[in-house]
DNA sequence: AAAAAAATTAAACACTTGTTTAAATTTTGC
DNA sequence: GCAAAATTTAAACAAGTGTTTAATTTTTTT
């Protein structure tokens, strides 16, 4: 019946670093069959196509992308802990996976079927009460007037954006991978100080 | 000898815009031609290659990625002046063309060719004296200690950004197009303020 | 050990890819 | 008006695409 459980996960390891560095568009499944050490057949006979495949990819690296933010959601922080949690939380974990903004939008931009982005993404940040703990911090005034949907494109362009455009950053400054690290560490803090001073008008606690 | 010139830029206008919202992976010079209304061997006769009608597309993105950014730097405004039309003019430059950001990017994130940017791309900004004025009010107490290369991460983090995740947003939030851009309009408010307020020190403050 | 099931392979499928060729058409210079 | 040059076209090219087929090897079950 079943017999070596890691052949499949090596497929899915190797669609996964292939899908990343290359997108969707930018690979064959020859590419993803050679970093296997296989050959193509055995690609649709554990995933029936190329975009079977890559839904999946996607979905777990949208699930991966989403982690970080659900468990500090989830923790019994004051909001402003939470915030500034959340940055370095997200910083480090983009640290390692430097790819996953880009592949995430990037695929989103370019995805052929419009399917919306799954339920089950989403209902797990909400199950959190973020978003309440946030009305309630503004309506206690601890918070200014500010939607959380800006709140939100405020965190995430900082934290985001800056792992998307170390190509372009270091060719327009002319600067190496290690000063640019500096400069991303750099940029962590300002992005906290930038951002919790803005949104919390005191320092008292929820 | 030479007949109608718009063939040749019909061509470019197509590929313009096949490439911007396929990317050069995502599309075939057969899209082009299709958008052209022509065939595939035209392309060639003009353009030599699918890559150097590319790259040649990808040079114009380029450009009018940093003009409106010349534009602003190479005016006789303060510092403060100048970040707070640099952020409208970029919004607004960003409205009319929204893709171009994530083509940008995406292009240097998958370049298989490592071809460095162009120095003709800097030169005009260094030339516009923006850094030295910065470094100048830096030295006059009028701005926060802040390295040039962390005001710029600073800026392009929260101007870039919020263009390329606009359907990550809308799904995220599950608002409509129309929401989206209210949102960007708000964005682009507390951004000013934002980076305003953080950047340059106030006399009474100090 | 034999039979059945699962996993893996090489080869072929039909189709698309970027590019080139050579012929046809249009424009230009005289 | 005519030849030369420039432009446009259809067709072909070899190589690459995702997928499928059928045969082979390996594992599991009996």
């Amino acid at each position: 019946m079943k017999r070596d459980l890691s052949t499949e996960e090596k497929i899915k390891a190797a669609a996964k670093k292939v899908f990343m560095t290359k997108g969707f568009d930018g690979c064959s499944v020859r590419d993803i069959a050679k970093e296997v050490g296989s050959n193509v057949a055995l690609l649709n006979y554990y995933f029936r196509s190329k975009e079977k495949l890559f839904e999946l990819i996607f979905e777990g690296a949208m699930s991966d992308f989403l982690q970080a933010m659900i468990a500090v959601f989830s923790s019994e922080l004051t909001l402003k802990e939470k915030v500034e949690q959340l940055i370095d939380k997200e910083f480090s974990f983009f640290l390692e996976h430097p790819e996953l903004p880009m592949f995430i939008l990037q695929s989103l931009h370019q995805n052929k079927n419009d399917a919306p982005m799954p339920s089950h993404f989403l209902k797990p940040i909400a199950k959190t009460g973020i978003f309440e703990q946030f009305e309630r911090a503004k309506a206690n005034g601890e918070v200014r007037d500010i939607s959380i949907r800006n709140v939100t494109l405020l965190l995430m362009s900082n934290v985001h954006y800056p792992f998307m455009s170390k190509k372009l950053t270091m060719q327009f400054h002319g600067i190496s991978s290690a000063e640019f690290d500096d400069d991303l560490n750099k940029h962590k803090e300002i992005v906290k100080e930038l951002i919790t001073n803005y949104l919390f008008i005191s320092n008292t606690k929820e």
